[in-house]
DNA sequence: TTTCAAACGCAACCATGTTGCATTAATGAA
DNA sequence: TTCATTAATGCAACATGGTTGCGTTTGAAA
């Protein structure tokens, strides 16, 4: 795990104990987390403008990613899992999302085939999700 | 293009004015609909209310499904196009969402694969989408 | 230590969608 | 055809998720 400080720094983020608390609740989480998820283990400390934004910019720079799982509120997860480098390729991964927890859940191991699409299309971004029972709920 | 009242009856819907209004709208749509898509068609002659309870009682009965493309408002499509049948087996088929025109297509002879996900998730649906530039955005 | 842009928090707002309830209209039975 | 029933409709009000404007505070470079 790498330290918070370090990596709010890389990214040409000013450290302030807001952006270190977020980042590490995301670093303990092993799925996506929303708005709600943060403000619940935040206990509701932080003003949500302050959250929302903190997101906001922690996707612009790189640190997490949005996670689009079909609910209603928007997710994030890490963009880079435990010391990952940035010379890997970075190939797109699955999500998973639990039917009865509504966890999602990043399949880092799941990558998206190269499908063909229709002619006339010019794809950029490949997206794969799966909705079912994660393994506590099933 | 099968007939409007037809479908709504098979679909054990009462036949009104706004129903067939609405199932025209995506008769001769080639692309998902919104809300406000569905509004600026009627020229906001129906009351909001009605269109959405419209879209969840075609959802609910088959006529339409929910296309998630990772916009702020949820779209839906015709399950099934022209005249096919329900004998037949409707595989989920893949979604591409166009960047400039934020028009979402059904990608209806892309199927999805059958991914292998790590043990412990039981999957129940899998989605498929791509994001880029349609034909006439390029 | 000073300085200044960036981060923060409050209030107010916006967009999307839903609920409760009274009115209207579609359909099956007489 | 008419009537009775039940579902559909429309209005108002509300709920949720997220954003904007702006004055205040704070991190960090000089």
């Amino acid at each position: 795990m790498r330290g918070t400080k370090e990596i709010l720094k890389t990214h040409g983020l000013k450290v302030t104990q807001n952006r270190v608390d977020i980042l590490e609740i995301f670093q303990s989480s092993n799925y996506a987390l929303s708005y709600n998820d943060l403000d619940a283990q935040l206990k509701s400390k932080l003003d949500k403008v302050t959250v929302y934004r903190t997101l906001k910019s922690f996707e612009k720079t790189g640190i997490l990613h949005e996670v689009l799982d079909g609910g209603s509120q928007v997710k994030y997860a890490l963009e880079c899992k435990n010391g990952c480098n940035h010379e890997e390729n970075h190939d797109a991964h699955a999500h998973f999302k639990c039917d009865s927890c509504e966890k999602t859940f990043c399949l880092e191991t799941v990558t998206i085939p190269n499908l063909k699409v229709p002619k006339g299309f010019q794809v950029e971004k490949r997206h794969v999700s799966f909705q079912g029972l994660c393994e506590s709920c099933r």
